[in-house]
DNA sequence: TTGCGCAATGGCAACGTTAACATTTGGGTG
DNA sequence: CACCCAAATGTTAACGTTGCCATTGCGCAA
């Protein structure tokens, strides 16, 4: 046991065995046509010789690499982790891999990214979309690259998917509608945040169909504390019942605020949030918000890829929408 | 522009440019014995045809695949975000891809992961052992793939890295002695979180090292409830001026739970957390806690593997110290 | 002019696997 | 007993790349 094995092909299982190598490779398959028996003698052999198929000879004679790329800006991100999770859960299924990449670059382009990414043993790419690339409109996907965005956005020759950003504003507001409220007060994000802005036009429209025009918003930049001046400035205004923020941080930022000034949850003012990612933080209070199921985002990426096993591309366009939880920061009025 | 194209190789690049395929490959690796002239030729040839390295060609040749595996048991965790952006910056660094697989299985062994990577396209692998595997005094790591274990415990054969965890403790309770503490309460976490019995550790035997015995300690689950629970417990408690929580989740909940019978943070009492998490979460309070730099563990694992072309593995036990961040939530008592 | 050395390029083989085809063997049928 | 079929196994070639060695062409010193 001193020298250092190289790796053990195919070639040295078949000598052990006393087979050809093609009957080895029958029988990692398990190929009916090959006995039994003989089949348990090159077994033995594998594992005597602490045999694994090796990949790159597998790939180059398949053209297959059973592994999906995934390109992200940044991986901190809210939703990254159980997006991930649903990649890497899809991918198992399959029996494929994730390849995870990086991406930077100024401008952040498509193309770039996948031109690297077709240097990687990869069938097809999956863009987490933080940033808008420059190249957004005009790319198209390599051929035998398949490719996957998640955006809100629609694509003409990507498939894409992501949560449903204005569908949970729309299921916010009707939901306090419905408890009695007249008019829904918003506390936006940032104008850079293309899922923010969507959340905010779910907001707006949502009300004007209803026949309610918008108060007017307050912004915020995500954080508690602005959640917290936002919940200060809306104690004051007599109309304000109902809070809709933008996030779960600045929905509990803004419940602080009000009971700063006097207001109590429920009672005095309602208050709803997005994400559900106050979890196991917050003591004193289960904030009613919506949930979004990004694992399943993941995973439907990743089913687009690996599960189109030679079937025709077929561009589809996803929108999960989110669930909204009730807890205890919303009270029936009517 | 019809038919689909197969995938273009050195061949098709070399006859087009009027040259060898071995000409190609060296302009490829931009070697100093072409022509520039000739290189010039060749590299419009493969701009023309969009020409791309095999990856597969390439590691089968030479054997390498300038890839690191990473095996997780559930990605979802404190800092496991953190991690894996130092993976990938790690790794991008050296020119190297990541590559990811879900480990699941009962029991769950190092010899499994191992083995399932080994099929894959990787010169290394990185364990995150969140669970503890059920083989990990006796696995050794396959011949040829070099592993990295990320956890506290020291592993014969395999390099291992994590954050130092009785460290932090020691930081904390050291801290809070030197603020003019006669002693320091601890919320602790359920006993089977590894990390979280080494900070329990680290807390005891620190007391004890400046002659104090620790008091009784107040068993929490990592929820801001369990902490809520545990301050009003301690707020009973006159000999109780400074609370160590295993987590920031507890202590802020511990805080909620002071101030609920009465304690005020810090004029009353003293709070310290671990981990840095409640980020922008929380609009009240600036929680001194320990900030772990994940994201350097990750970049570690993947240097040990990545940087180390071709030398002598060399197993090497890393544990990366954490950073008090001072808050709001401390009160010098001298 | 001849010969030498160097720069530039080409030819060949091999990495490990497996699809396609070829061959052998044994058993049943006319 | 010749024949054919099916089951089991073997042989060959190719996937794309690149290390090694061979070859070509050219300038320069002898």
């Amino acid at each position: 046991m001193a020298a250092v094995k190289k790796s053990v092909s195919v070639k040295d299982v078949a000598r052990l065995a006393g087979v050809s190598e093609q009957t080895v490779s029958r029988t990692v398959h398990d190929s009916p046509s090959v006995r039994p028996e003989t089949k348990e003698r090159v077994r033995a052999a594998m594992r005597e010789l602490g045999y694994r198929p090796n990949f790159a000879g597998r790939s180059l004679r398949r053209g297959k690499f059973k592994t999906v790329g995934v390109a992200m800006f940044n991986i901190t991100g809210t939703g990254n982790l159980d997006r991930m999770e649903g990649f890497a859960a899809a991918a198992d299924k399959h029996g494929y891999a994730i390849t995870l990449t990086k991406v930077d670059g100024h401008p952040y382009t498509l193309e770039s990214t996948s031109s690297r990414m077709s240097a990687l043993p990869v069938d097809g790419m999956v863009v987490i979309m933080n940033r808008m690339p420059a190249d957004f409109g005009t790319f198209e996907p390599l051929p035998g690259m398949q490719t996957v965005l998640v955006t809100m956005l629609e694509h003409p020759l990507c498939s894409t998917v992501d949560n449903d950003q204005f569908d949970c504003s729309r299921q916010v507001v009707e939901y306090l509608l419905e408890q009695g409220h007249k008019t829904v007060h918003f506390i936006s994000c940032p104008e850079r945040s293309l899922s923010g802005m969507r959340r905010e036009e779910g907001w707006r429209e949502t009300l004007r169909a209803h026949g309610i025009e918008p108060p007017q918003l307050v912004r915020g930049d995500w954080t508690a504390q602005s959640g917290y001046a936002a919940g200060q400035v809306l104690a004051d205004d007599p109309t304000c019942t109902a809070i809709y923020a933008s996030n779960d941080a600045m929905a509990y930022g803004c419940i602080r605020g009000l009971e700063s000034r006097g207001k109590r949850v429920p009672q005095d003012v309602s208050v709803v949030g997005v994400d559900d990612s106050l979890g196991d933080i917050v003591p004193d209070c289960r904030l009613t918000t919506v949930r979004f199921d990004n694992k399943r985002v993941g995973m439907w990426a990743v089913d687009k890829i690996a599960g189109a096993e030679g079937v025709a591309p077929g561009v589809e366009h996803m929108l999960f929408p989110g669930v909204l939880v009730e807890g205890d920061t919303v009270r029936d009025i009517r």
